[in-house]
DNA sequence: CCATAACGCTTAACAAAGCAATCAATAGCC
DNA sequence: GGCTATTGATTGCTTTGTTAAGCGTTATGG
């Protein structure tokens, strides 16, 4: 055994959410396997859907995502005819992503697979429990714990 | 707006869990960027440390990494000299991974760091909210939510 | 025994994450 | 106005995630 094994080992917070958002992750990614879009494609419509246009920064920052890793998502999105570009004549940097029909049915065609994993999830694990789970989470969120 | 914005858009749990890993994530990383270990070495290093030797499949549940990335890890662990593996005798499919001296040093050299980042959560967040997210973490990892 | 299945790990191939550097457009400042 | 700094987005590079196939080893069943 080794020295720093002596110390209490306290659960570790990081492995923790991984384990879970594999978990969570696991039957949404069954649910779009058959569909052309994969897990970010869906976060990325589904914040466009909810929200609306909105410019790339903002975007990736809703759908948990990096820009670089957004850029090469939307140049395939667009082929897809999932969603469309257009610079904002206001501001030439930025380019205003809106979703299409074509995203909207994807949407509209997983609703209600969505709907029941969740109503399955809630069932199962328990509706107000999970109400707790994502206060906690969303209030971790927005703790600040750096230096200083 | 569009026709599915009208249903009412509860929170999305996938998301709200990658922020909370990013949230948590983030200032690890900091803390580990100055070492030559990455997230997912160091996941390796603290699973062996306070486990012990063990085989690979294991390992690899338990840091939280699919077997094929944990064999492109290891090489790079090995040749940095943080673990060596070795064939299991009594049973020559497996391989025994074993954390080194180095390796130890590693956990050791960020112990303090790593607690003291912990505590600074503690305090931000609450001890017992964060006791009470762990146990809600681990018992939806543990929820059974799929067809049938 | 021996053929076959199952297991543990590795490799391969491609998408994506993460990070740094780059480029074009805008903003600030003298 | 013209120079520099900043911002929004893209590209390049390396590592990891994901899936499927492959190889050697061990278990199983006739």
């Amino acid at each position: 055994m080794s020295k720093t094994t002596m110390r209490k080992t306290g659960r570790s917070l990081p492995i923790t959410l991984l384990r879970a958002r594999e978990t969570v992750m696991g039957p949404v990614r069954e649910m779009l396997a058959a569909s052309g879009v994969n897990e970010q494609k869906w976060r990325v419509l589904r914040v466009l859907d909810e929200t609306g246009p909105m410019d790339q920064s903002l975007l990736a920052e809703k759908a948990c995502l990096q820009l670089p890793s957004l850029t090469r998502i939307l140049r395939a999105m667009e082929e897809q005819d999932l969603v469309s570009r257009a610079t904002d004549p206001a501001d030439r940097r930025r380019s205003i992503v809106t979703i299409s029909d074509t995203g909207q049915k994807v949407i509209e065609d997983h609703a209600d697979a969505n709907r029941h994993l969740f109503a399955r999830l809630e069932t199962a694990y328990g509706a107000e429990r999970l109400e707790t789970l994502l206060d906690l989470l969303e209030d971790l969120t927005q703790t600040d714990f750096r230096e200083g």
